[in-house]
DNA sequence: TGTTAAATGAGAATGATTATCACGTAGGAT
DNA sequence: ATCCTACGTGATAATCATTCTCATTTAACA
């Protein structure tokens, strides 16, 4: 993705336009593995020496607010970040602290049935452990 | 529970039994709604006002080791403590960052069926956010 | 181009948890 | 009962991700 269209993508959100947010973001976009702030600012370091840790959690939680990336929590209790996609839940391996997509509308279902039929309202899935 | 029966609980585990490990037992007990850390150490201290801070964490970790206890994780990242029981879920709610217990077989067997037909084994089942 | 509210950078602060280490004590041996 | 010794404890420093502060810079609009 180029930075005019990351540019885009921001003024449309009312954000303003900086070199910190494209390449922020840029970098959420391209490391699409649920990149922690840690490993955001690593590779922006490349081309951005100065940039502010403050600054990359400032704006990572200014994307989350408006709607742009959104931050999940692991064990461990280190937030990583997405691109915001179709809603998915998360396989999470213990062993490796490593997180997997998994889509799967019939789980969906189960889960919002079930918990419909006993009268609590589900916000969002959450994180299965597995082996 | 009298303090006899806790010491006995811990040499039982092959743990010394000293009167800091038999308050904090004792106090997990008590405080039987999830308690955290602090919660415990806030408690002990009407009775052991010297008790240390680290001294707490290293205990609550070997009960955990030892399966007397059992930590949980809340979505705010710390971490609370239970006696052992029988497996159950936990209904999270983020509002007021509460913990409730809540047994479900049925919702036990769903999820792992589901998960085994898919050939992802289940260790355990984690907390859900609700309203 | 000038104005100004908002963004940034540098570094300090936070807060739960962990580590360190000198001293104290539980529990088996004598 | 007393002595040893390994283990537990208290005090305090260190960690580490994240948040805060505030002086300086900059984007966006007139």
């Amino acid at each position: 993705m180029h930075a005019k269209e990351i540019a885009y993508k921001l003024s449309e959100k009312g954000l303003r336009v900086t070199p910190q947010r494209i390449a922020i973001l840029g970098a959420i976009i391209k490391l699409n593995n649920h990149p922690t702030a840690e490993n955001i600012i690593e590779y922006i370091k490349k081309n951005h020496p100065n940039i502010s840790i403050g600054t990359v959690y400032k704006v990572l939680d200014s994307f989350v607010e408006n709607n742009l990336i959104k931050k999940v929590k692991t064990e461990s209790g280190i937030m990583r970040y997405d691109p915001l996609q179709s809603g998915h839940h998360h396989l999470y391996c213990e062993e490796t602290d490593r997180i997997e997509d998994y889509e799967d509308e019939k789980l969906d279902e189960l889960i919002t049935d079930y918990f419909n039929k006993k009268g609590i309202k589900t916000l969002t899935f959450k994180t299965f452990n597995f082996i």
